[in-house]
Order: C-alpha cells, then structure tokens, then sequence
RNA sequence: GCCUACGUAGCUCAGUGGUAGAGCACUUCCUUGGUAAGGAAGAGGUCGCCGGUUCAAUCCCGGCCGUAGGCUCCA
C-alpha cells in the first residue's frame, strides 16, 4: 500500500497508509483529539472524517469548538432531531434544517403542532439515539435515484429541492439507523458525538420563507461540545431578556402601551419624555452647528401630494387608508420627505441658498402588520430625527460626508461601537414594482454613493434589494439583545425629486438648475433609538440622559431639610433631583435607588449637614466619600455637559 | 397577515365549575436607623372583551382584542 504525507495545520507533516481517514489520523495524534474531533478540512475543503485519504493532502481537525466544528453539530444535531421526529411522527415530512448562528432548526410538515410536551419527548428520543451511538454514513447516488429514494419516502419536500439540483450533480445523502436525509455534509461520524443540546422552541415557518406556501412546524434547538458552554449559552439567552427594552422600559417607567390606544403606539411616560428633550437638545445643538434649519409640518396631507412623490404607487401597503374630508383624500404622513420638498420650493432657491439644510423631529405613521410589531423597535407612530439636504452636484460629496462624520460623533457621544454600515442597493428586477423606474439615475447615483464611501474610508458591505423606493441608502445596523436585526441610522439619496417635484434652483449664469436631495436620520426615530439605548445600556443612562440625575437619601428626618436645600441648590443648576422621604432605613433607600438605577445617590445625615457636604455613592461603583456641594456640582455639571459615558464596573 | 403559546391587583406570579390569593409597590401608624429590604395595619381585582354551555363560569367552548416566540441566514 502506497504512502501519503499529510501536513497538520501547524506545517508539521506525518505519513500514512493511503485510505487513512482524518478520525484514523486523529487517533494517531491523541485519543482525546479523536473523541472530540467532528469534522475535517482536506486541502481546505469541509469533509466528514471518515472520508478515505488517497493521497498528499493538507489537513485540519476540527473540534466541536471551533467555529467549523460547531457548525457541523449543530447540523448534525438538527437531523438527529429530525430523525427522533420521524420516530414519533412517522407521517411528518422533512424539510429542510440548516445550523444557524448557535442554534439550528428543522422544519416539518406535520397535521399537528409541537408542545412544550413533545419537545421534550422528541429531546429524550435523542438522548436515547445519542446513547446508541449510531454511524452516521454518507452515500453518493445520481439524481435520479435520488428522486425515486425520496418518492418512495413520501418525502415530497426532499424531492422538490433535488430537482432543481443541476441534473449533473450527484447527491449525497447521510444515514443513520432507519433515518436517512439528503444533505450536502459534513456530518459527525456518529450519534454519540451528539451530548449536550436542548431544544428551546417551537414556531411556525413557511415552506421557503413565503407567505404564499404551506406554513410548516419548526423546532429550534441548540447543541455544543461541553455542558459549560451549553449552560453560558442558555444563561447569556437568559440575560438577554433582562436587557429587553420592553422589560427594562417598564420598569425604569419609560414608556407604555395600552390596548385602549392600540397596538403599535407608545405612551411615553415623562422619564420617556425627559429623555427625548434631551436627545432633541442634542440634536438641535449639532444640526445648528452644521447649518440646518429647523422646520414643522402638518401630520395630515391630500392624497396628490403622495401620488406625486410616489407613495401611493410604491408605498401604500405601509400607509394608514386614506380619510375623506370635505370631499378629498387625506392621508396621514408615513414619512417627511414631501412636505420638506414642498418647503423647498415656498421661495425661489439660487445657488447662494445651497446647501440647504432643513430638519425636524417629524412624526409618522405607518402601517406595520401587527406580527411585525416588536416593543418601541417597530411601532407604527414614530418621531423621526429627520433632514433633508438641498445642493448641487458639486457639492454632493462633501454634504454626504458631511452626514457621515455626523453619524460617527453620535455614535461616540452613545459608546455605539456594534454596528454594521451597509449599503442598500434596489434590485434591477423590481425596477417599476419596488422601486421608482429611473435604471440609469440607480447605476448613477449607487456608483457616487459607493465611492464618497470609499474616499471617506467608512467600511460598509453591499446589500443589494434593500434600497428605499426612491433611492439607495446607507443603512447601520444594529441588533436588539434578543438579536433582532433593525436598521438604526439611514442615509439616503433621493434622485427622484427633480422630475416629479419640480425643484429648482438658479446657478451662477443664472440658468435653472436641479437640486439632488440626501435624506438622513442618524438618530433613527425616537422610537427605535430609545428602545436601542435602553438595552445598549442596560437601563444604566450616562447621567446625561437619566431621567432622574440624583436621588438625594436623608439618613432620617432629622436631615430632610437640609436635604431639601441641597435639592433646590441642584435644581437651579438644571440637575434633575429626587429626594426618597420614606421612613425607610438609608439602606432601603439606597436599594431602591439602585433598583431604579439612578446614577448619583446623594446621603446627607447630620454630619453631612453640618459640613456642607453630602456623602456621595455612584451606582455600581458604591460609597465616594464626602463631597462638597459646590465641588459635586461641578463635576456633576461638567459631566452632564460633556455628555459623558456612564460609569462601569472596572 | 400567518403558526403556536399566553392574558388573574400597579409589577412578578399562584389558584379553583360554587362571585379570588402571595410577594413587591402603594397609604397610614410605630420606628429616626450611616451605604442594596425595620415592624404593624390598611387599601387595592367586572380574573383582557363579547357570546355560548351550565342551577352556577375567572376556570369549559367559540369569537374578538392584546402580548410573546417564529415566519431572514435555504439539502
């Protein structure tokens, strides 16, 4: 038998007898490696570890804990679940159950539905076939044969997707006692490397994602190489949903909704409101500072006025149904830009106007279908931090960047650091149905948008099918802490609005020119922002946006005078103060404080009293000592002003 | 919108075919205590809404409303 030389990761090579498999060559190295070894790469490419190895080849292992490895459990562990599914359910029908980020899932076709009962009858079906152990095997078959396999399972799904395989390809299908699945692999080479998972949920999903097919069963699950990994995922999920803004936002009295005022549709609460002045204070400070005018605008407009901008053509699925008055369609505003436009065109514009820059915190609504709806991330009345900037092609670059650096600075002041930037392109299929048909203003402008990118060194990825209708976007995305996916901040560049508003402006030679108009709103809506900072910060607000700065905590009423004083001392300053009066005991004041997460606890007792002073406790950093009010002040001011982050835990 | 689960006091939740309970919060009284819960008493609910079954429904059935998870990451 011939020898092969097969070189490890680290560039060290060994030989072997040809036909050797990775898990024989894992063996060799250490029994320990073969136990835990799931997967292989051979010359860089994925493979089960039982695949014979003919000849020279590079290779890696990899353990359930490599990313690679993972991926091939989780995979695995979706057809185990499949497998215990079809045991118990002998008339479900497979479908597809793909590993996704730490979890996986598999989608059935079934008459019934899943209960919590039955995932953990299903679980305890594979502890039993995990137990057995049973050789995972991989065959190779030609399509047709394929198909008639399949057939003659009654498994209608499998087929379909085999046959929009290309006819050439062959098809692999795994086997594992009766259980047999078409997939592409790798798989575990068998049951028993399957040991600590748990199924979490069950859910209904349509067959490919579409509306318009069968609604199949799914049942979410999750696998990993060691139970202290599966237990520190189950308890990161677990402090996800302490981070929830729809908890926190609650409890710390944000925001409400009420059935009585319908679904979608948040009350602020006055923290709420606090916090909203006070990002529109910055908001109000930054955009004065780089040139735009504040504007109003009405919440009710006739209906031409969207048909005009193409709302009604290409947006009205999100759009409240129209109202009659007086004999004419109104319709209530899904978004600013129309009225911004109109508001460009109450004067005559020369070059000397431009930039012109107009903003306003405009308020919309817009129909979201109600599955859609998620707390204050997706509402259908939002207060968006909207502008809309009026110039020249010349002066396209600069105002775009311009934009850019705007979103960076914000992004500083918050400690906004996970995010993604993309660039949302439209789609040349849905040219006329989603989006406004202008293919050569698309290619244009997407070409601009992507190269003042470029120049300004801002990374981004390219998504195409997620343009607004009327141009592309930059779009930043964040995650809620359940890992929804939402767009933040939007930049967009609207090419449309020369055709079909008219707008003009006159140039140095005095001939008519038009305008481009970039649409932006690096705050996102308030909505959508607050529900974000609430779980980027825990509930724990930089002292700047804390609805309530200081909680003042007399030791006893003895010193609730002085206590008041210190409060109208602080209030003058613009601080936002609370005493706690109860007849509590100082460390059930400082408890509810804590609970309510009040940055600064300001104790006064008599000593303080006397001395001018009060005994200061920052919340998670604890007890600071006595401090000057003069000198508290001050730092509390200048921190407040400056905008700074909130403490943390060093 | 669709699938599934859920809806009891301000909050978190228990409970039963015979008109409801706990803890926290709230109010009052006692206590005046120095860095994460002092004590006592009191008040608080059309058991989401509408209908049906029943002598009797918060509980069983149906409809509606709302909330949650999912419906995107393609063998």
């Amino acid at each position: 038998m011939s020898e092969i030389t097969i070189t490890l990761p680290d560039n060290s090579t060994r030989s072997y007898n040809a036909g050797i498999t990775p898990l024989e060559v894992a063996e060799s190295i250490g029994q320990r490696l073969a136990q835990d070894t799931v997967a292989a790469s051979i010359n860089d490419e994925l493979s089960d570890v039982t695949v014979p190895l003919m000849a020279d080849a590079q290779l890696k292992l990899f353990t359930g804990n490599s990313p690679e490895g993972h991926e091939v459990l989780l995979h695995s562990t979706a057809h185990l679940m499949a497998q215990a599914v079809k045991m118990l359910w002998p008339k479900a029908k497979v479908t597809i159950g793909p590993a996704i980020e730490n979890r996986f899932y598999y989608d059935f076709d079934i008459q019934s539905t899943f209960s919590n009962e039955d995932l953990e009858k299903i679980e305890n079906q594979m502890r039993q076939m995990a137990k057995d152990d049973l050789t995972v095997k991989r065959e190779i078959m030609s399509r047709d044969a394929a198909i008639t396999l399949f057939n003659d399972m009654g498994e209608d799904y499998k087929v379909e997707i085999i046959e929009q395989i290309d006819s050439q390809d062959d098809i692999s299908t795994y086997r594992q006692g009766e259980f047999i699945d078409l997939c592409r692999g790798p798989h575990v080479p068998s049951t028993g490397k399957i040991k600590h998972f748990k199924l979490l949920s069950s859910a209904g999903a349509y067959w490919r994602g579409d509306e318009k097919n069968k609604m199949l069963q799914r049942i979410y699950g999750t696998v990993f190489s060691t139970k202290k990994e599966l237990k520190e995922y189950l308890h990161f999920l677990e402090e996800a949903k302490k981070r929830d803004h729809r908890k926190l936002g609650k409890e710390l009295e944000i925001y409400s909704f009420d059935d009585e005022v319908g679904p979608g549709l948040p009350l602020w609460l006055p923290n709420g409101g606090i916090i909203i002045d006070e990002l529109e204070g910055l908001a109000k400070e930054t955009e004065s500072q780089h040139g735009y005018h504040r504007v109003r605008t009405p919440h009710l407009t006739k209906g031409d006025l969207y048909k005009k901008s193409g709302h009604l053509d290409l947006y009205k699925d999100a759009m409240f149904p129209a109202m009659d008055i007086d004999g004419i369609e109104y319709y209530i505003k899904p978004m600013n830009c129309p009225h911004h436009h109109k508001i460009y065109d109450a004067s005559p514009k020369s070059y000397r106007d431009l930039p012109y820059r107009i903003s306003e915190y405009g308020t919309c609504y817009r129909y979201e279908k109600s599955g859609q709806l998620f707390g204050l991330m997706r509402v259908r009345s939002m207060q968006m931090n909207d502008a809309h900037i009026y110039c020249s092609e010349d002066d396209f670059e600069t105002e775009f960047m311009d934009v850019c650096q705007m979103y960076l600075k914000y992004f500083k002041i918050f400690g906004i650091e996970k995010y993604e930037m993309r660039l949302s392109l439209h789609d040349p299929v849905e040219l006329g149905k989603k989006y406004i048909n202008e293919p050569e203003l698309w290619d244009q402008t997407e070409v601009v948008v992507r190269d003042t990118l470029k120049k300004g060194n801002i990374n981004f990825v390219e998504i195409p099918g997620e343009a607004a209708f009327y141009g592309p976007k930059i779009d930043v995305q964040v995650w809620s802490a359940i890992g929804k996916e939402f767009t933040l901040a939007t930049n967009q560049v609207d090419f449309a609005i020369p055709k079909r508003f008219n707008l003009t402006y006159t140039d140095e030679s005095g001939s008519e020119q038009t305008p481009l108009c970039i649409h932006r709103a690096p705050l996102s809506t308030h909505e959508r922002f607050i529900g974000f900072l609430i779980e980027h910060y825990g509930g724990d607000f930089p002292l700047w946006l804390s609805p309530i700065q200081v909680a003042i905590l007399p030791i006893s009423e003895k010193t609730l005078t002085y206590a008041q004083s210190v409060k109208s001392i602080m209030e003058k300053t613009g601080i936002r103060v609370k005493i706690d009066d109860r007849s509590e005991k100082i460390g059930a004041k400082i408890r509810q404080a804590e609970l309510k997460k009040i940055p600064v606890m300001a104790i006064v007792g008599e000593k303080e009293a006397e001395e001018k002073t009060v005994s200061l406790r920052r919340r998670i950093i604890g007890d600071q000592g006595a401090v000057h009010i003069k000198q508290l002040l001050e730092s509390l001011n200048s921190e407040i002003k400056k905008r700074s982050l909130p403490h943390r835990e060093s």
